[in-house]
DNA sequence: TCAGAACATGTTATAAAGTTACATTCATTG
DNA sequence: CAATGAATGTAACTTTATAACATGTTCTGA
């Protein structure tokens, strides 16, 4: 497991190890779901992957662009639906934007970090948040089905 | 106080009381920042706090139309980033939507919770849910600017 | 009171994000 | 190997949001 995995990643970590590590965890959750990780599904995942930043669909798509031949969006759009379905991939609401899920082998809380520097992302994974506005919204008479949780601010590096 | 301002407002509760409160408030807030609070941002306040749906923005513009005319999407735009800089409207940035700020006279927290059955939405509003979240974000070394926390789920009456 | 600054709105065009509908190809399996 | 279902291709389009620049309105101080 390296500094990615465990809250903010830390400037210059070596992320081929991230990379490698998420295909593999891909590979392995889509055996386990008994659906297919087409080679569609596996580039977007390694572009969405190759960026701590989060990535629009448009981004995404223009590193699709092969042989001077563009995907239309829909493309994008159908692997990342997959991929999220899936928990590989997190779609952060605020940004219009995407990011790989580094922890899709563990239990799944999507909550974010945002630094407005580097505009990268972390995950907060904080049993504990999501505990409490599960009791809270309860106590208000709401049944939870999901959070959505963006923190956005500055990460260490970027703080100081 | 009515119903609207603590937790999830009941159904069929006097809705007139909410808007007049409301419009009251965002005289108030306008005063005491010394900015204007022209008929174009009173109009889209309106329209948002005559709805405890969220609208989007288009939803608005429609309602916009005066004598067969229609505004250009930007005047709404304009009104709501105003009414949302004085914290008299919020942002829901799961669903692209705008809903009335009901508490704009107290602390603001903004969190959500937004039900499927009937689109309303309601103030978490909770301070515990917002502490939880500086604190860890902090032990993550990260600096808190902003929080989004947006809660999709089933109220009260929807889930019986 | 009126010039000018700052604020607000109008107008037109365009960018960015996401979806619909339908045709075609590919993989699996009975 | 046909038939079924899953995945991808193709084209057009909708929805959401912003840019750039012109015009109008309000306030302020000489």
């Amino acid at each position: 497991m390296n500094t990615a995995q465990q809250g903010f990643p830390t400037r210059g970590h070596d992320h081929s190890d991230c990379l490698a590590q998420i295909l593999f965890n891909a590979e392995s959750v889509c055996q386990q779901h008994g659906v297919r990780f087409t080679p569609q599904r596996r580039r977007v995942l390694e572009i969405v992957a190759g960026s701590h930043a989060p990535l629009g669909a448009y981004d995404i798509l223009e590193q699709m662009d092969f042989a001077g031949r563009r995907s239309a969006p829909i493309t994008v759009y159908r692997a990342l639906d997959f991929l999220i379905e899936h928990g590989l991939v997190h779609r952060l609401t605020s940004l219009n934007a995407f990011t790989a899920c580094m922890h899709s082998d563990s239990e799944h809380i999507a909550q974010f970090l945002i630094c407005r520097g580097c505009r990268t992302v972390a995950e907060l994974k904080s049993r504990r948040v999501a505990r409490t506005i599960q009791q809270d919204a309860e106590h208000a008479g709401f049944a939870v089905a999901q959070q959505v949780v963006e923190v956005t601010g500055t990460c260490r590096d970027c703080g100081a």
